[in-house]
DNA sequence: ACGTTTGTGGGTAAAAGTGGGTAGATTTCC
DNA sequence: GGAAATCTACCCACTTTTACCCACAAACGT
């Protein structure tokens, strides 16, 4: 065994089958904690991609959203607005999700995807998209170097 | 099983059909626990939509009402206009509820609805009218960051 | 090298979504 | 009051989609 405690790390490339399916890794479906019940709640990431939360990790986003104002027009839209696109979603026998094909279509997966550890979720990218984020980046070292920090600090 | 706890997620869309039926996602029949005896409380949202609540859910609604003041006249006219258009809907055996002509026109509903789920309840649209939604509220980008920052504090 | 795990493809039975028929109940109208 | 019209719940039929299963090849670990 040599998983990282229960947090889902490395990157992976696969591909999407006919029926608009994809592999989890197996790694991380050894680190899923099993009373999620081999279950992911997908949903669109706030970058481009396509999120795997474990149902345990979006209980909790859940109860934060239930506690925001029904009195407030943009609070029920923010609400909706997380809520319309989220999935569960149970990995069968072989391992693989069938994605929905709205969050294919929101992440612009054609028939490669790469799938990114995220410690506490997992994302789902258009491979060519991940390399644009790293270019668009690339010319910000300053600021991720204090990042590095605080975090090292 | 592959829903998310008893919360109502995902956004489907469907048509109504001569009878005035749509059909409930399967997804949200297998949410809706079974006390409710497959029936649902449509109402009017606070949005321009229709508004089903699991019936253990609108119960904790009328307990509220109905500790409001008798008294004063704005509180009942509160009440009133709340429950007035508030009906119970029993889907039949192929899913499927009829939606009463007033809560349709008051949706705007012709032919398609998109219906979305907001974990504790779900609401019913006029496909143009979320994307209007969309619209509204795209340049208040700062407003829903902050929310975020809120819940993922 | 060989058994085991992992990733990929595809077949099939069950479930979901959609349309429409019909009988019993309710309402309307004369 | 009673017949005609309407409404509504329930049923059947059909199509599409999904879930589940088996199979196999490549990769891996020992």
């Amino acid at each position: 065994m040599d998983l990282i405690g229960n947090s889902f790390t490395g990157s992976y490339h696969y591909t999407i089958d006919a029926k608009g399916r994809v592999n989890i890794p197996a790694k991380m479906r050894k680190a899923l904690n099993p009373v999620n019940d081999r279950t992911f709640v997908a949903t669109r990431g706030s970058d481009p991609c396509i999120i795997l939360y474990p149902v345990e990790v979006w209980r909790q986003i859940e109860e934060k959203l239930i506690n925001l104002s029904k009195r407030r027009a943009l609070h029920r839209y923010y609400t909706r607005n997380f809520v319309r696109h989220a999935e569960a979603l149970q990995y069968d026998q072989q391992g693989r999700v069938a994605l929905p094909a709205g969050l294919i279509r929101y992440a612009g997966i054609e028939k490669d995807a790469e799938i990114v550890g995220m410690i506490d979720h997992i994302e789902i990218w258009e491979p060519g998209r991940l390399e644009e984020c790293d270019r668009q980046y690339e010319d910000r070292q300053d600021e991720l170097d204090s990042i590095s920090d605080e975090i090292f600090a």
